[in-house]
DNA sequence: CTGAAAGCGCTTACAG
DNA sequence: CTGAAAGCGCTTACAG
């Protein structure tokens, strides 16, 4: 009757004559209570509108059925593919799914952690941001009995299940194709190198390079970019140089489209006088004239693996999602 | 010393000397305790590595300083952007954010909604799936005393604060541009009937033919396309008519982009035999080739005016947000 | 099969 | 300024 006051199991008890605890079990659908009680339960609780008090429940089992997802950028393909994965796991196993951005800040990445242990969730899947290069927040994770599975970008020091490409052989796979269709000045922005995944695509590019006998040029090597507007400024100093590069090979499709914008800018024709490789392979990476070579990654894979290394229980250990080179019309 | 076992405000209660409830009030700044006791007690919360266990607050107060946003795709550019306009109220509010997607289905939007209510969110933003046409789980959000807030895909028959864009003028500009142009034949692929802004636009359309006094044929007029796809299939038709269109307005880029590929499959050139207006200005819209003309409807402007109606506790009217034709090169 | 009771961890009137 | 106590709504041993 009061007005603004939730209807709990105990007003669907006394309405029944039955007891808060019975309600319970019968919500729940636990063994042993018989379907006729569960339907009378059920009709009772749409009759009075009756609302599960998540946060009760939560707080009495120390549980939640919750999968936090932290994120760099939701609205990047690949990030926003992963969360369709892990959201497809979730719906099958009935967990809910709290989905964060970093928005590529430590800083923002740490609030984003706390908050999910405060909140109580059963897992934390993460891709970390680029600024994180400390992971106390990660070992905090497990310190308070929550799961923690990383993806894509991981950290190496921190001993949790991981999902990742094998991204060494797919930047190999791209210089192999550049060497081949006569590219041989290659030059390269890489990522963040504190994280494992544009390590090893450095360390892939370097080893089919070395592979050829090529010697690469010391400023031919970039570190640290993953926007537009960086990739515009790096390629512009690149393609000034005395020697410039006639291929440039990048970690992300945005740093590809800065590329491309200052090869356009400096009247540079790609494919022939530039090749270029993006990574990621964003949704206008096809439609974008001429279509952008990348890399297909099968990023919805990798969120469903994730979420799976948690439903099945799995406390360490590393997958590897093999990734797909992409050619397109940048390189010849 | 019990392994597992979470500290609780009693923990530091008990470690300091003084009581639970002053820990609460220390935690929480409240007014009256003095600096150095705050201090002390947040030392010593640091210490034992103590967690506010957001569950337990919630339940105690009824409320959870929570938002709860909804909507059709996290991946569309329009609408991250909106959440970011969202996020960045909720961090100036302290407040925390929950991002649902519906993926265009009723019935996951109405599933995202009761988990919304049961966690106890404060408020719910949402911009409705395309299947949506029963607003009743709307109605619930109010009945529970959740303030909600519709944005750009709204339910007219809800009265709740709405935040909408002049999508109606943004598509009599579309049209005025393009009968500027020289475009005649100009034919429409619009969204969901049901939801006003797609019914606006069409009406946008209409107006601005009827006072160019042009005759629309019945079969220029398509509704409820929204994918890539389904644009495809529709141009193809259109295109193929005895007498086709010479222009095609359509309310996403994504429907935009299929009506493009089927020019391109036609041999129709685009903007010389056709013209072709988007809608969204998602980021691929300036990078394709010839860039797609589109609408910006400032979407991050959006999603904080939608917040910012619930911090600042209105209850009901609409705002309007203009929106920007912006022309490109698939209109001459 | 069913119920009474305890307790999850917090906050907030109430009292001093 | 400080504390004891109640209670948010649920679930689950425990007992019968």
């Amino acid at each position: 009757m009061k007005k603004n006051k939730r209807v709990t199991i105990y007003d669907l008890a006394n309405e029944l004559g039955i007891s808060a605890s019975y309600v319970s079990r019968a919500l729940n659908n636990h063994p042993g209570i018989s379907e006729k009680m569960k339907q009378m339960v059920q009709l009772k609780a749409q009759a009075l509108n009756y609302r599960h008090n998540t946060n009760a429940a939560n707080l009495r089992k120390g549980a939640s059925s919750t999968i936090g997802v932290i994120v760099p950028k939701i609205n990047e393909n690949f990030f926003s593919n992963a969360i369709a994965g892990i959201e497809e796991a979730c719906t099958e196993h009935q967990h809910h799914l709290i989905i964060c951005q970093s928005d590529e800040s430590y800083e923002k990445e740490v609030a984003a952690v706390q908050k999910l242990i405060n909140l109580n969730v059963d897992c934390i899947i993460i891709s970390v941001s680029a600024e994180t290069s400390r992971f106390k927040h990660l070992e905090e994770i497990m310190h308070n009995n929550i799961q923690l599975v990383q993806f894509d970008r991981t950290a190496e020091v921190i001993n949790s299940c991981k999902v990742e490409n094998d991204t060494r052989d797919a930047a190999r796979q791209a210089v192999l194709h550049l060497l081949a269709k006569g590219y041989k000045r290659i030059a390269y922005i890489g990522g963040p190198e504190q994280l494992p995944t544009f390590r090893d695509r450095k360390e892939g590019f370097l080893s089919a390079m070395e592979a050829a006998d090529i010697v690469v040029p010391w400023n031919y090597i970039v570190g640290n970019v993953l926007t537009k507007e960086k990739g515009i400024a790096v390629a512009m100093d690149l393609l000034q140089l005395k020697n410039p590069p006639d291929a440039i090979v990048t970690v992300t499709d945005y740093v590809a489209l800065g590329v491309l914008q200052a090869a356009g800018q400096l009247g540079i024709t790609v494919p022939d006088q530039l090749g270029v490789f993006g990574f990621a392979n964003e949704i206008f990476a096809e439609l974008i004239s001429p279509g952008l070579s990348s890399v297909e990654q099968h990023a919805k894979v990798m969120g469903r693996r994730a979420a799976d290394c948690y439903f099945e229980g799995k406390e360490a250990g590393t997958e590897v999602i093999k990734c797909e080179v992409l050619v397109r019309r940048t390189t010849k």
